[in-house]
DNA sequence: TTTGCAATGTTAGCAGCTCTCACATATGTT
DNA sequence: AACATATGTGAGAGCTGCTAACATTGCAAA
């Protein structure tokens, strides 16, 4: 899947030294939380599939919450890559492109539950960690340009961005995680989430729309 | 708190057993939860300040996750009885009434986020769990019997009202999850939850009704 | 090329946690 | 009073995160 496949035949210059211990350990370790959920997930399991003693990955990560860390950044690059194709497969400021970003939110969480757990459940108070006040933004600043894009073309005004922004956030946010944690299975089985997002996006865009006109 | 403390005194025949311990272990899993996040909480720790041995819980928990279930079934029925209160603190069938519903669920996670946590993050494919078969839908059925009373005054119909009540639960569920992980910190902070949650829930419900009319 | 240093890995070991097993003590029923 | 049952203890196995001292390698300057 990378260059270490290949590369332990070409490169296999000593078995000592890994290589690329960082971005194993990282990929190991999003095997296994995918595999075990996030909650019991082991560094020394880690290191057995990367092949390395326990000792190893403290040449890398402070601790195991730093490679956690580590793992929950990565989930935020790819979540803004795919919330940004997602917007640009359909016109600009259409509401079509914002549904879209809200299919892709959800979709990622579908695919991705642990991940997706792990990048907003690190409950640790203190280090906004510069990283995320860069990723985090990042991520939500996609959906904030197709809301200004939208508002330009309904007439509305760009300070009002927040007030639409933040509850299609919401929206696209709680059913993810009611999806992901199988809270629809005993209320609404067989939810079709992406209908879900359509229809909750276009009213409340029409319902937000409306009030500004009135 | 309860009735350990003056316990002590009055029934105090043995210390040996100790009489309300599966009470007493939640009620310290519950601070410690509270105090250090759901991820690193200790078994070992709350039979500590139990007082107890840390093979004493094996009497009254199959494992240490059984006694976190039985610590999120006790937030649900919290959880839904604090609904009831605030569905029932407007006239039935109002907007109000709904919007009160969900500030109450968004107050709980924000009182109790990792306890809310618990109750929603336990991520078991396995077992439904009956209990939460019965807990988690009647939760949600004093969502549903609010709605419904919303679309007998509306003109709608009983068959929407998954329709509408998911999308609302998405709304409240997402707010609060954003809430206790601190992501409004970076993106809209200061945000005053139980205004984003009343104007959501407005303009979703005005959005779904004119679209219902049209 | 050789030498020396910084980076990266290993082994050994401590402390803490979950959970089990055999044993001890209290409670209540007959 | 005697027994069965419920509930607690102590010791210990096996795992984990993490540290400290030591080993190996790659790189860069002499």
């Amino acid at each position: 899947m990378d260059t270490s496949g290949g590369g332990e035949e070409t490169a296999k210059k000593s078995n000592y030294h890994h290589g690329h211990l960082r971005e194993a350990l990282l990929d190991a370790a999003h095997l296994l939380i995918a595999e075990h959920g996030p909650a019991d997930f082991t560094l020394a399991e880690a290191c057995r599939r990367a092949g390395v003693s326990t000792a190893a990955p403290y040449r890398h990560f402070a601790d195991r919450s730093a490679l956690i860390d580590a793992l929950a950044a990565r989930g935020f690059t790819l979540l803004t890559e795919r919330l940004r194709t997602a917007r640009d497969r359909h016109e600009q400021g259409s509401v079509q492109s914002i549904v879209s970003m809200g299919q892709a939110y959800v979709a990622f969480a579908a695919a991705e539950p642990a991940l997706f757990r792990l990048m907003f459940g690190r409950h640790r108070l203190p280090p906004p960690t510069e990283q995320a006040m860069a990723e985090g933004p990042g991520c939500f600043n996609v959906l904030l340009e197709a809301v200004v894009a939208w508002l330009s073309k309904t007439g509305g005004t760009p300070a009002e961005q927040l007030d639409i922004a933040v509850p299609l956030w919401t929206i696209v946010h709680g059913t993810s995680h009611l999806l992901i944690d199988h809270d629809f299975d005993n209320v609404a089985p067989g939810t079709d989430v992406d209908e879900l997002v359509a229809r909750a996006t276009e009213a409340f865009l029409a319902g937000a729309s409306a009030k500004g006109r009135e």
